[in-house]
DNA sequence: GCTAGCATGTAAACGGTTACATGATTAG
DNA sequence: CTAATCATGTAACCGTTTACATGCTAGC
């Protein structure tokens, strides 16, 4: 998921590994800020795979930067790993928009679509979230206030996903 | 957060492993499943803590059983966790939902409302999620059709549960 | 006879956090 | 002079996944 998003703000334009640290706070917000000690060996690792190149520049203000680059190689696995998500990839909400955010770096809207309508499957498949005795709980029967708020909020996120889903499926197959 | 969702469980009723497992699936629908490979090590963790007490019981067409119960301790720390949740907690969605399902079992409303309005600051603290050049990005200016639909749904999902914290909030201090 | 469900567990690998370590520049 | 920001990295630890391992019962 790390990898992901370093190839994907790569695949945009060079960075150095504190920029890019910058770009994945932007885009989270400040939840779950990423850590220098993740981010520096996913690099490291994305380097031995040669699917990163770099190039040392002067840092402005501080210890010199490693400027960063996608190869060819690296955009060829970026596109895989968007065009072939694994199944959590498509099942965690989390993991999804991640995906989303570089979505748009899948050259052909055929595959962009398809990729949507995996997670369209998902959401409607029965039983995706908060069952009880193999039965889907309503808001109104929950146990208590605090699950009552947990289905409400589940409840208008998949209520606009699907509806977004819908309209984006349609725009791209136009 | 595993820990926490055993020890709630376990504070309704006694279980065996195979039945925590079996509500947990519940709960998050069949999104992440959990792996009996953090469950038991989790449940034996619990157990050497003095927070959960195991009797064996011939299963039911099956191997024996582990019945575990929570401890006067077990039911001490459950509640500290619900009462002071660590950061992490109150800014992740996933483990705030956690949190919301056994809530509950915090005896206290006033501590109830302290940890929802602890949720309710972060989620009106700007910046929260998507920025760009420290701006906050607008739907309609998001750079392509699926950074517009994580921002969509982003929206949509923190509207509903602000609006849900506010009418919890003020239920709980009716 | 086979598969599905019940029930428990272990070991290796993975991805991440936390804490530690360094050092330079700029703004208050 | 001190804090914040820039910039990079390592080492210990932690929880989880994945894969492996076992074995019983009920229904097809």
């Amino acid at each position: 998921m790390l990898e992901l998003s370093i190839l994907g703000f790569l695949c945009e334009e060079p960075l150095h590994g504190y920029e890019v640290k910058a770009r994945i706070l932007g885009l989270n917000g400040h939840i779950r800020p990423i850590s220098d000690g993740a981010l520096y060996p996913a690099i490291t690792r994305l380097v031995k795979a040669g699917l990163v190149e770099q190039r040392t520049e002067p840092g402005s203000g501080a210890a010199p930067r490693r400027v960063l680059s996608l190869t060819a190689a690296g955009r060829a696995a970026l596109q895989d790993r968007l065009r072939v998500p694994k199944d959590v990839d498509i099942t965690d909400g989390q993991r999804f928009f991640t995906l989303l955010a570089f979505l748009r770096h899948l050259p052909d809207r055929a595959e962009q679509a398809a990729v949507l309508r995996r997670r369209q499957t998902f959401l409607n498949t029965p039983a995706s979230f908060f069952y009880r005795d193999g039965e889907p709980v309503r808001a109104e029967e929950a146990p208590d206030l605090f699950r009552q708020g947990m289905l409400r909020v589940a409840r208008a996120t998949s209520t606009e996903e699907k509806r977004w889903l819908a309209e984006a499926i349609a725009a791209l197959e136009d």
